[in-house]
RNA sequence: GCGCCCUUAGCUCAGUUGGAUAGAGCGACUGACUACGAAUCAGUAGGCCGGGAGUUCGAAUCUCUCAGGGCGCACCA
C-alpha cells in the first residue's frame, strides 16, 4: 500500500467517527505542500466541509485530528494551520522504514496496483512507411514507450501497438518515385530527360536504401518486375495508378518497416506487441465490412456518388466521406475499421499518441467510436507537439518536401539514445520542444540527462570504495537507521517514498514528464547531500546506515530511469 | 472566417482535485578542490503568472472577453 494510501485511510476514518451523523462525506484528498513547513500532507478537508456542516473549519479540523486513531504510528502529529489545513507530520521511523522496503522490492518497488488490470491499448508512431522516422516520431516514440512502461507499473494491463499505413496513394506514389531511382540507375541519362514525379519523395534514402537494394534483387519479400520498371515508355514512369507502382511501393515500404522498426530498437529496445497493417485491412475486407456495419446502423447516407458517415450527429463540424466517387476508400474509413477492431478486442481503455497536426482528425474519430457505442471518454488521443532541434543555438532547418530533415536515427548517432529520450520526455509532451542538441552532448551538470546519471554512477563508485575498504552493503538487521537523523536525510528518503505516488499519478494523468522530473529533483537533492556529508567516516555504524541509505537512492533512480527507457550507468 | 492548443523570471520550462509566501534548470554575478568522482556544491539577483472582467472563503489553475504566437479546416494520407 501506498504511503499516502494509508494517511488517506486515517484521515478519512477520523472524519467519519467526528461526524457520525452525516450519511455522505466528500473523500478525503492529500496533497503534499510546496512549503516543508507545512508538513508532508496537507489536506483541505475541513474547508470542504465547512460550508456542508455549516461550521468553522478551524473547528472541524481540531475535531478531525482529536479523532485520528493511528494504531501504527505513522502520523507523528498534526497541525491546524491557516483558514483551516490540517498539515500532516509522518514519524521518522516509519518514514526510515521505506528503505527496508526499497531493499526487499528492489526492481519492484514503485509498483501498484491504480490501475487494476485495466486493459490499455497503447497506439504510438504508426509513421508511415514511406521514409524514415524523423525527430518529431522520436518525441512520439519517447512519450508512447515511457508511457507504457509506466501505466504498466502502475497496475494496468498494457498492448503496446503500430499502426502501418502501407496502403493507398502515399505507397503508390513511394512506388514511382523508386521505379524512377530504379530506372535512373540503370539508365544514368533518365534524369535529365524525365523530370522527377511531381508528388514523388525526393529523400535519398529513395535511391540509397530502396532502389539500389531493389535493383540488385537484394529484396525477396515483395518480389518485383525489374525488367517491366526498365521497359516502361518514359512518360509512364510518373503514372502512380499503375500496377508497377503499387508493386514496388508495397516493396519499398516493406523495407522502409524494417528501417522503423530498427530505429526504434537503436532507441532503447522500443518493441511493439501488436503490427496492424491497413493494406490488411482492406485485403481481408475489414473495411467494407465497417462500413456496411455502419451503414445497417443508419450512420452512412449516399451524396454525389459517394458515401458518407453522418460524424455530425457525434460532434464533427461536417460529415466526413468514406467511400469515394470513384469506388476507392478513404483513410478514415480504414482507420475506422482500424479502430473498431481494437474495440472488438475489448480493451477498457484506447490511448493514441498523435502528431499535434492531426488535431483536427479527433473529432471524426472520436465520433466513429461513440458511434460504435464505446464510452468516447475511453478514447484518448495524446497529441504530441513539434520538436524543434537547436545546434549552435539556432534552430536546424527541415524541409520535408525538400526530403532535407534529420532522422530519429541521426539524432541517436549524435547524441545517443538515452539522452535523445531524456530530452523528449523534459517536458510536457503537449509543449513545444527545444531540442539542444549541444548541451544534449555535454557532461556536465548543465545537461540533465548527464546530471542524473551521474547520481547513479557516483553512487556506484561510493559503494566499490566502501566494499574495497572492507564495508560491503549491510543488511537491514545490521542498520541502526535512526542514525540517518539530518534533515537532508529525511528528505532524500522522503523523495524515494515518493516514487510510487510519483508513478501513479504519472500513469493517471498520462504525463510521463513527471518520471524525468522526479529524476532531476532527487538529483539536487542527492549531489548537495554528497557534497556536505561524508558517506564513508570513521564512524562505522553511522557509514552503514548512510551506505543504506545511497543504496536505496540507486534503486529508485535505476527504477525511474529504467520507466523513461534510460540506462542507468555504474561508470561513466 | 471557423475550430483546437499555447502565453509563468533575461532564456527553456514545472506547478498533481481550485489552496497557504508562484518553483526549478540554464544564463549572469560571488564563493568552495590535502575530498567517497569539483564530471560537483554553496550563495546572490531576477515575477502585475499576456491585458481586462466574472465565479468564491481562496484563481497561474474554472467561465467570458480582448491581444499575441502555433496548428488544423480534402471524395490526401
Amino acid at each position: 500500500m501506498l504511503m499516502k494510501e494509508s494517511v488517506t485511510e486515517i484521515i478519512s476514518r477520523s472524519v467519519k467517527k467526528s461526524f457520525p451523523d452525516e450519511a455522505s462525506m466528500p473523500p478525503v484528498f492529500l496533497e503534499r505542500p510546496k512549503n516543508r513547513s507545512h508538513g508532508d500532507y496537507a489536506t483541505n478537508i475541513a474547508m470542504t466541509l465547512a460550508s456542508k456542516l455549516k461550521k468553522n473549519p478551524r473547528e472541524i479540523a481540531a475535531k478531525i485530528v482529536d479523532n485520528i486513531d493511528d494504531s501504527v504510528g505513522i502520523i507523528d502529529h498534526c497541525e491546524i494551520a491557516g483558514p483551516g489545513f490540517i498539515n500532516i507530520i509522518l514519524t521518522q521511523d516509519f518514514l526510515r522504514n521505506i528503505l527496508l522496503r526499497i531493499h526487499e522490492e528492489v526492481e519492484m518497488f514503485g509498483s501498484g496496483n491504480i490501475g487494476c488490470g485495466e486493459s490499455v491499448n497503447i497506439e504510438f508512431v504508426s509513421a508511415n512507411p514511406t521514409g524514415p522516422l524523423h525527430v518529431g516520431h522520436g518525441r512520439g516514440a519517447a512519450v508512447g514507450d515511457a508511457l507504457a512502461r509506466i501505466m504498466s507499473k502502475a497496475g494496468y494491463d498494457v498492448t503496446r501497438e503500430y499502426y502501418w499505413n502501407d496502403a493507398g496513394n502515399q505507397i503508390r506514389n513511394l512506388g514511382v518515385s523508386i521505379n524512377y531511382r530504379i530506372r535512373e540507375l540503370k539508365e544514368p541519362a533518365f534524369s535529365k530527360s524525365i523530370p522527377f514525379p511531381e508528388n514523388g519523395y525526393q529523400g535519398d534514402y529513395v535511391k540509397e536504401d530502396i532502389a539500389e537494394v531493389l535493383a540488385a534483387g537484394a529484396s525477396t519479400v515483395i518480389p518485383i518486375n525489374l525488367g517491366k520498371i526498365c521497359s516502361l515508355p518514359p512518360e509512364e514512369i510518373s503514372d502512380s495508378s499503375a500496377l508497377t507502382a503499387e508493386t514496388s511501393g508495397s516493396a519499398g515500404a516493406k523495407i522502409m518497416e524494417g528501417k522503423i522498426l530498427q530505429a526504434l530498437e537503436n532507441f532503447g529496445g522500443i518493441t511493439f506487441d501488436v503490427q496492424q497493417s491497413e493494406k490488411e485491412l482492406h485485403e481481408q475486407r475489414d473495411v467494407e465490412r465497417t462500413i456496411d456495419y455502419f451503414s445497417d446502423k443508419g450512420f452512412i447516407y449516399e451524396k454525389d456518388g459517394a458515401k458518407w458517415f453522418r460524424s455530425t450527429d457525434f460532434g464533427d463540424d461536417k460529415d466526413r466521406v468514406v467511400k469515394k466517387k470513384d469506388g476507392s476508400l478513404t483513410y478514415l474509413a480504414a482507420d475506422i475499421a482500424y479502430h473498431k477492431k481494437k474495440l472488438d478486442k475489448g480493451y477498457d481503455r484506447i490511448i493514441d499518441i498523435w502528431g499535434a497536426d492531426h488535431h483536427g482528425y479527433i473529432p471524426r474519430v472520436r465520433g466513429a467510436i461513440e458511434a460504435m457505442g464505446f464510452n468516447p471518454t475511453k478514447f484518448n488521443v495524446l497529441l504530441v507537439q513539434m520538436v524543434t532541434l537547436l545546434r549552435g543555438g539556432k534552430p536546424v532547418t527541415m524541409s520535408k518536401r525538400s526530403g532535407e530533415f534529420v532522422t530519429l536515427q541521426d539524432v541517436i548517432d549524435e547524441v545517443g539514445s538515452d539522452a535523445a529520450r531524456f530530452f523528449f520526455l523534459m517536458r510536457r509532451y503537449d509543449s513545444q520542444l527545444e531540442f539542444d542538441l549541444d548541451l544534449a552532448k555535454k557532461t556536465t551538470a548543465d545537461n540533465p540527462v548527464f546530471y542524473v546519471q551521474y547520481m547513479h554512477a557516483r553512487i556506484c563508485s561510493i559503494l566499490r570504495k566502501a566494499e574495497e575498504e572492507g564495508l560491503p552493503l549491510p543488511s537491514f538487521k545490521e542498520v541502526k537507521l535512526n542514525l540517518l537523523s539530518e534533515r537532508d536525510e529525511l528528505n532524500l528518503i522522503k523523495f524515494l517514498a515518493s516514487f510510487p505516488e510519483i508513478v501513479e499519478g504519472s500513469a493517471m494523468a498520462m504525463e510521463p514528464h513527471r518520471i524525468t522530473f522526479f529524476l532531476q529533483d532527487l538529483a539536487i537533492e542527492f549531489h548537495s547531500y554528497y557534497n556536505k556529508t561524508r558517506i564513508i567516516t570513521d564512524d562505522v555504524e553511522l557509514s552503514k546506515a548512510r551506505l543504506y541509505l545511497i543504496a536505496s537512492i540507486k534503486t529508485v533512480v535505476k527504477n525511474a530511469l529504467t520507466l523513461i527507457g534510460i540506462n542507468a550507468p555504474e561508470r561513466m
